[in-house]
DNA sequence: TTATGTGCAAATTTTTTGCAGATGG
DNA sequence: CCATCTGCAAAAAATTTGCACATAA
């Protein structure tokens, strides 16, 4: 079926039941995604999945370098698919939209780290915390 | 002493000899600092210091603006004084190192996040993982 | 058949909280 | 003096692990 399962079977994995809820789950859902979230969509559909299997799956997806995990503000880890990484994320802190972020637009700062710097940036774990527009408009009135 | 005292004391808070203690470490270390490593140089000194007060005050110093936290690829919080939020940081993934980085650097970024998206980006919690040009030669010859 | 994967329950790690007693101003 | 702080111990929240059993290939 998808893309991911396809490439645990050609490197060897087994593909279980377990394994073929959680992959679905991922790729129905564009952005970054909890680790409870992801149980619960497994866990509707399927009674006796354990949350600790969805735990060794993704840490597995890592490895394999299909999956990247991040933290935001809280301690609570969000993981999405590495294949996403070509675009990123600005991501609003008050209504937690994402909206897709293109690589090419932080080329320029990576450019200019590698050269003033020597740095070269990690962008696979990249996004921007901020206020969206709509938020923002929000927060002109005041609402609280 | 302190900056963060003398502030803590003019908004009518008690300076207790643990806050005194967490302040000054605070003071003492330029970039980022988990609760835990906090919580040791003050324990180190005096003993009956718990780590509860050392998140309470650390929550303290938030609330009233003198400090943040973020989290980095890790679940654990990372504290850092909110004046050095100027200067941003490079952060290597591989040795820790800590390389200050100035706000204007991110500006043009910053700008044009705001005119294509109307996004404003959160610059407070801002730090860029990658590798630093030390650990990036090392990796050129094989290590492991 | 059997190496790999899973469920379960218990352990870890990080953080939070309730409460009774201590203390700064 | 007394509102604010702290220590302690226990709870919560997030994650990891050991082990016996289940199952994909």
């Amino acid at each position: 079926m998808g893309q991911l399962s396809d490439t645990l079977r050609e490197r060897g994995y087994r593909l279980t039941l377990q394994r073929e809820l959680i992959l679905t789950a991922l790729e129905a859902v564009p952005g970054h995604i909890a680790v409870e979230d992801v149980y619960e969509r497994v866990h509707a559909q399927f009674k006796q999945v354990n949350i600790s299997t969805v735990y060794r799956t993704l840490e597995l997806l890592e490895q394999e370098g299909l999956l990247t995990h991040t933290h935001f503000h809280d301690r609570v880890a969000k993981w999405h698919r590495a294949e996403e990484a070509k675009h990123h994320h600005l991501i609003c802190e008050r209504c937690d939209a994402e909206q897709d972020l293109d690589l090419a637009i932080l080329q320029p700062l990576a450019n200019e780290l590698t050269d003033r710097f020597g740095f070269t940036p990690n962008l696979t774990h990249f996004a921007i915390m901020g206020l969206c527009r709509r938020c923002q408009e929000m927060s002109a009135k005041p609402v609280e």
